[in-house]
DNA sequence: CTTGGTCTGTTCGCTACCGAACAAAGTTTA
DNA sequence: TAAACTTTGTTCGGTAGCGAACAGACCAAG
């Protein structure tokens, strides 16, 4: 396990902010690792603490009664979970689940509160974060009613290679199907018509990507959409920081 | 047209606080008319206004490149928008559209920061109110993928029902099979079959809700799940501005 | 090596919705 | 009254994904 001190500017929105602001923030952090299959919160969960993924991958799930769960966003070092205090509402509406293993920077609710109230280039920071999960959701809603399966594959391999830092992904098709919501079977049609297309390669749970070019053009455009909107909003906001409080900006 | 003064208090989210801080809010905002049709907020525009609807309903639409709009969820005086501000950012990610007539106080950017800034029991009720948007978004999400078009159209109706207190609704099939992003032969099966449950019935525009309860019963676990969240979270709200600012509670 | 478990491939009939096209009924305008 | 338009009804073939069921391939443990 790193220290604090290794992993500090490993969480890309906590890069965001000079590193007075981002020292006096994880000098409240604890880090925790982010064991596969661990459960973070589950829907209607008291939150306790708010996670800065450093490495590993969570995913942002939602359940409707009757219907299985399906994955909103996945969340790595470039984001946080949840939003919700960020507006005051320490429920979450959502359950996150560890996908790839990793380190997560963990605050108590308490600390985070105060350092939100205390820690303004950081509440910004947090605020935009907050409005770009929230597009990411509306677009969320878009894409699974209008895609079709083999491109919202597509679109989820990318972020998860994204996320990953790797081509090499380890994820089962039941698993995939789970997080797309719909069946195994399914799946492993249009994983099948990638491998074809000499996209990706898999066997047992191991998933390779070959041409990260090819599955953005397959990809639905809300990949694309999704960096997008990260990129344009919370770098707008780096600048915006940077003309109150003269700093380096991050890579 | 009526007054300023004779519209305070008609939206459900101002309603939440005292009289004083609503009377200062007010006090910046204009009362227009919102007239059929008109759209308020472009998707990538900026924002120069917020607005507060005391009557009427608007809808909030995204649209994907390559495909029609859809309707992320209605908002009439239960509601704002847009959000954005709140996590300042002042761009639309959606179109905003309205459906039915009616009035809205509309405040501009600058006073609204400034209020936002100043008025801590009004910021944190719209805080609130993005988090039930950003809830609402996330169920949109899943509705999307997993329920039916007549549960979905069932579902449409009665957030039209709600926000125009109303059973008498002025809207075309082509116009439902716009906002839910199907075809409009797809509508007119799905109204079919509820006029043939005697849930509505309608001709040329005009749909009359006759069994509110049977319409429950056949929507989308989503339409009693967003009234949920919405109540859960400005509700629980409420109790703890009480907490801290003695008010009588809104109705 | 065998057994049992996990992962992937395939098939069957079925349903919801698609795109396109046209018909019929009601409403407004001339 | 006739013509133009809007709204609703219906039909056609096609496709994406469903539920259920089973087979084969690979792996690990005994």
């Amino acid at each position: 396990m790193p220290t604090n001190q290794a992993v500090f500017g490993s969480n890309r929105l906590l890069n965001l902010v000079t590193d007075t602001c981002r020292k006096g923030f994880v000098h409240h952090c604890e880090l925790v690792s982010l064991n596969l299959g661990d459960v973070l919160y589950n829907p209607g969960d008291f939150i306790a603490h708010i996670y800065f993924p450093v490495k590993g991958i969570i995913s942002w799930e939602k359940q409707i009664i009757g219907s299985p769960y399906l994955v909103i966003t996945l969340i790595g070092n470039e984001g946080m979970l949840s939003i919700g205090l960020i507006l005051d509402v320490n429920i979450s509406p959502c359950r996150a689940v560890v996908r790839k293993a990793g380190f997560a920077l963990r605050i108590p609710v308490s600390a985070f509160v105060h350092q939100l109230e205390h820690n303004p280039p950081l509440r910004l920071v947090l605020k935009n974060y907050a409005f770009v999960a929230y597009s990411q959701a509306v677009q969320a809603a878009a894409c699974n009613l209008f895609h079709q399966l083999e491109n919202r594959l597509a679109r989820l391999l990318l972020m998860f290679q994204d996320r990953a830092k790797s081509d090499e992904l380890h994820i089962t098709q039941e698993l995939l199907a789970q997080m797309l919501g719909v069946r195994r079977v399914g799946v492993t049609k249009a994983a099948g018509s990638l491998q074809r297309q000499n996209l990706i390669s898999y066997s047992r749970g191991n998933v390779i990507i070959h041409d990260t070019n090819g599955l953005k053009a397959l990809s639905c455009v809300c990949y694309q959409s999704d960096k997008l909107t990260y990129a344009n909003i919370l770098h707008t906001q780096t600048n915006y920081i940077a003309d109150v409080l003269p700093i380096q900006l991050p890579i």
